[in-house]
Parts: structure tokens; C-alpha cells; sequence
DNA sequence: GAGGAGATCGTCT
DNA sequence: GACGATCTCCTCT
């Protein structure tokens, strides 16, 4: 059980969240994706500790699921979403970007969650930093699965890191706030199973990649 | 504000 | 060699 820390975030102290249990992701997937939201990503860079509420998600369920990566099978790309639940599944996508993906389901059972959206909760200027975007609004930061990566500065190096220890320097974590709103709509960006709603956003939040369909 | 197109490169076949 | 779970810039309305 993690010990509750201070961190850091525009000059308050905020109290650490505590990390999620591994049987969090023990689950299907499109239960994980829905229970995430409201819940905190956590990222130490050195001594700055950056923090962000999860405010959209999409499931993705693995071989019975056209547009997951695991629909295919295992590769050597792929293969953390085939291991036990909770570990970081990171790839990078059209030249430029990172998507980051907790993986769900027992050892062995593809499936997982990709973030999509974060609000800002502490480290606001770092994330401005990293996004090399000083001047751009703050729902304009994390509102992507590109950008929150960008913004946490979570690279490949961060694949296949264990989401539930509070002592590495990427960890997803609860703060205890009641359960949000939440609104299902279809995923984006894909061409196969377009139709089926497994995109999870907390209504009406501004930090979401896209309103409305 | 909405829509289109280019950039960019790892992964898979 | 083709494709892709995206982003940003530019143009048009």
C-alpha cells in the first residue's frame, strides 16, 4: 500500500493519490475504460510531479475487436496488452505521435484502454513546456491521445511500465472524488467496428477531445 | 468554425 | 511498400 506523499502543482501542496490495485484492470475492458474516468495519471520528471484527470477513454477488446491492435495476434509490438493487466502499452502512430494504453484482462487475455483526454491538475506549466505551446488555451493541451502524451512526456521508454507502483515515474491513481457523469459514443479514428460505442467521456467536460457526434 | 491535406516513420506483410 | 487508435496548418465559408 503506497504511503501518501505531497506533490507539488502551482505552489499548493496536493496531497499523492493512491495507485490503483492491479485487479482495477483485472476486468473487461470497456468496465475498466468507464471506472477510469474521474481517475488521475501521474508523472514524476525528475523532482516536478505532473498530474491530470482522465476525463475520456476508448476500450478496445482485443481478438473479438476488428480495431485493436490485437486483433491480429500477438507481435513483439503488441505483446504488453497480451500480459498481465495494468502495464503500460505504448506505440508510436503516423510519424509523429505516442499513444499510451493500460492493458486490461487476465495474463494471456488481449485487451486495453487508450487514453484520449486528460484535464490538468497540477504541472500545468511543465506540460505547456513540453508541448512547446506556452500561449495555447490548457483544454488545448491533453484534448488528444497525441497531445497528453506529448504533454507527459511519455515516449516508447514508458512501454510496458507497471501502472499500479506508486514508485515508478508513470502510475495511475485515485484522489477519491465521487463518480463522474460519463456519456458513451462510437471511437474515433478507426475504419472497423466503427459503429459499436466503446468511447467513455465525462459529459459536458471542456477537456475532451471532441464534444459531440 | 469546419474541413482538407500534408507531415512523418515505426510496424507489419 | 502500404498503412496507421494523430496533429497542425491552411483555406474556405
Amino acid at each position: 500500500m503506497a504511503a501518501e506523499r505531497c506533490i507539488e502543482g502551482h505552489g499548493d501542496l496536493v496531497k499523492s493519490p493512491l495507485a490503483l490495485p492491479q485487479e482495477f484492470f483485472d476486468r473487461d475492458p470497456r468496465r475498466v475504460a468507464r471506472d477510469l474516468l474521474g481517475k488521475l495519471l501521474v508523472r514524476r520528471i525528475g523532482r516536478q510531479t505532473l498530474s491530470a484527470r482522465i476525463v475520456e477513454t476508448e476500450a478496445y477488446l482485443g481478438k473479438n475487436d476488428p480495431a485493436a491492435h490485437s486483433a491480429s495476434g500477438r507481435t513483439p509490438r503488441n505483446a504488453v496488452i497480451f500480459g498481465p493487466p495494468g502495464f503500460a502499452y505504448v506505440y508510436f502512430i503516423y510519424g509523429n505521435h505516442y499513444c499510451l494504453n493500460v492493458s486490461c484482462l487476465p495474463d494471456g487475455e488481449p485487451g486495453g484502454v487508450l487514453f484520449r483526454a486528460v484535464e490538468p491538475v497540477t504541472g500545468l506549466t511543465w506540460m505547456a513546456r513540453n508541448r512547446a505551446l506556452p500561449q495555447v488555451p490548457a483544454h488545448h493541451l491533453t484534448n488528444g491521445p497525441g497531445k497528453l502524451t506529448q504533454a507527459l512526456s511519455i515516449t516508447r521508454a514508458d512501454n510496458g511500465t507497471n501502472l499500479t507502483d506508486p514508485t515508478q515515474s508513470l502510475y495511475l491513481g485515485s484522489d477519491n472524488l465521487p463518480k463522474p457523469l460519463v456519456q458513451t459514443t462510437p471511437r474515433i479514428g478507426i475504419s472497423k467496428a466503427v459503429a459499436r460505442k466503446l468511447r467513455y467521456v465525462v459529459a459536458g467536460n471542456p477537456f475532451v477531445s471532441r464534444r459531440s457526434f
